[in-house]
RNA sequence: GAGGCGCUAGCUCAGUCGGUAGAGCAACUGCCUUUUAAGCAGUGGGUCCGGGGUUCGAUCCCCCGGCGCCUCACCA
């Protein structure tokens, strides 16, 4: 016997070597698998055995010299398999031995139940499908309880595909996120809204108030920024004629990467005319507790220690009387920035008065007030100043009828009556335009085709964004973004 | 961007008050034909994140850098 490699990828290229030699491709082309895991499980009856044929990878190998146990795995489930050298013949038997955990293989046999009453296919042939090169963390389990878990954060982001071999909560909490995604188109199709797409590539920065990545077009030579939000596109799809339609997909923003914010983040935005904010915030109620029903069987959900009740109708509290009620501050009567920043500072905020009085009211909000959000709380009526695209109260011009939702501390939706005077809508971009030249590089451009699609006439519309990364973060149970994107973004490694 | 914490075998982690490291699982060899965190016996495996400094000697102490996590700031 010559010298094993110590390096078990070497090992184990040294074993494709040798397979290649005596015949054998590690890499066939194709199998047929005739059955899913899941189905041979449900199908299973101990009186009367079956010939099935099964594919998927080994995730484990009890060997007891001629005869072993081991668990395949596919997409729908794991089963157990017992090959014995009786059954497979000494050659099939000894190459079987050499395969590995994390091996792609197919397995044909009869099903039985062992004397511990364990489902398990016996292995007539077993070919190799994948041969896997790359030692797999090795995780066990017992009763539920979970040994050696692959948890170094950076691999499991960086090697995602890991993760999800070995991690069945990584799994779980994916396959979730997918249904989710798909119970939210199902439910606005239902309600006749129409899903588009809009461009990714924008030459104007608007819709939202971010930082946007920039990019160029060689041919054109334009400079052209990803967009930070398709709302003015789908607005303008409204103008159209389409009166109810939905995009739900990525998003761009230039800033800071936490638990909460990922460079890229999927949102669906909402547009549906003759609606308007109050509308918008019966749909947000539908979705939610349909989801909770459909998902937990309760529209009571647990969320890192706590109960969130999406049972509605869900708290209504105006912007400047939140504030109120939790810092005792009363913005409608402060009529000048200055003393603004004297009562954020009352509280213990340093702000400043170039800020302007609301963006100051904002930020009091943002650190006193949010956070008191647990269950699910619309916040509304935001003063004028800080939605340049939402429409006033025809009563009271400062205000804009509009709503931000809260579950968790944590902004999730956003939602308004869509401004749809020209007029007025040009204004505010010139504002809008004012503060960029300031120096707010987060202030929206000036997006004059837009108002010009707002001269032919958009109907009186309510829409709606959502955060889709973050309501999928309260399904799933976690403090972090980044487990529910599946590629989050992380620097490259060096 | 700032502060704190972390980085040791393929994975999960110990450890060295400064004398170049260990466990469990995985791997390899042998035994084992109903096991299931299979078992028993044996073996191999590490630029202790990278670079510099202090020191007779650094994985450990100091400095610089990298990556990640947490908190804060900005933002959804």
């Amino acid at each position: 016997m010559s010298e094993k490699p110590a390096d078990i990828r070497e090992q184990r290229i040294e074993k494709l070597k040798k397979m290649r030699e005596s015949g054998v491709n590690p890499y066939p082309n194709r199998f047929e698998r005739k059955d899913k895991i899941a189905d041979v499980r449900a199908a299973f009856d101990a009186d009367k055995p079956v010939n099935v044929v099964v594919a998927g990878r080994i995730k484990s190998k009890r060997v007891m010299g001629k005869a072993s146990f081991g668990n395949v795995e596919d997409f729908s489930g794991s089963i157990q398999f017992y090959a014995a050298r009786d059954l497979m013949g000494e050659e099939g038997y000894n190459l079987y031995k050499t395969h590995d955990l994390g091996d792609h293989v197919g397995i044909e046999g009869e099903t039985f139940l062992t004397q511990k009453g364990e489902m398990s296919i016996k292995v007539k042939r077993l070919v190799l499908l994948s041969k896997c090169i790359q030692p797999l963390p090795v995780v066990k389990e017992k009763d539920g309880q979970v040994f050696d878990e692959f948890s170094d954060t950076e691999l499991k982001y960086r090697r995602r595909y890991v993760d999800l071999i070995v991690n069945q909560k990584t799994r779980r909490d994916f396959l979730l996120r997918s249904r989710i995604v798909s119970s939210i188109r199902r439910f606005l199709e239902t309600d006749g809204f129409l899903e588009v797409e809009t461009p990714m590539m924008h030459s104007v920065v608007s819709g939202a108030a971010a930082k946007p990545f920039i990019t160029h077009h060689n041919t054109l030579d334009l400079e052209l920024y990803l967009r930070i939000a398709p709302e003015l596109y789908l607005k303008r799809l409204i103008v159209g004629g389409f009166e109810r339609v939905f995009e739900m997909n990525r998003n761009f923003r230039n800033e800071g990467i936490d638990t909460r914010h990922n460079p890229e983040f999927t949102m669906v935005e909402i547009y549906q005319a003759y609606a308007d904010y109050k509308d918008m915030m019966d749909l947000t109620e539908r979705l939610f507790t349909g989801l909770a029903e459909e998902y937990f069987e309760s529209t009571e959900i647990p969320y890192q220690g706590q109960t969130i009740n999406l049972r509605g109708p869900w708290r209504r509290v105006r912007f400047v009387d939140a504030i109120k009620e939790v810092t005792g501050l009363d913005f409608s009567l402060i009529k000048t920035a200055s003393e603004a920043v004297v009562a954020a500072k009352s509280v213990g905020i340093e702000t400043d008065e170039s800020m302007g009085i609301w963006k100051i009211a904002d930020e009091v909000l943002g650190e006193r007030v949010e956070k008191t959000f647990q269950n699910p709380t619309f916040l509304i009526d935001y003063p004028k100043e800080l939605s340049p695209l939402s429409k006033s109260f025809e009563d009271n011009p400062d205000y804009v009828e509009r709503f931000e939702l809260f579950i968790a501390g944590r902004e999730i939706a956003n939602a308004f009556t869509e401004l749809n005077d020209p007029f007025d809508q040009k204004e505010r971009f010139e504002g809008q335009s004012q503060m960029r030249d300031k120096g707010d590089d987060e202030a929206m451009m000036v997006d004059d085709d837009y108002i010009t699609a707002l001269e032919y006439g958009l109907p009186p519309t309510g829409g709606l964004g959502i955060g889709i990364d973050r309501l999928v973060m309260l399904f799933v149970d976690t403090a972090s973004i980044k487990d529910t994107i599946l590629f989050p973004l992380l620097r490259p490694e060096v």
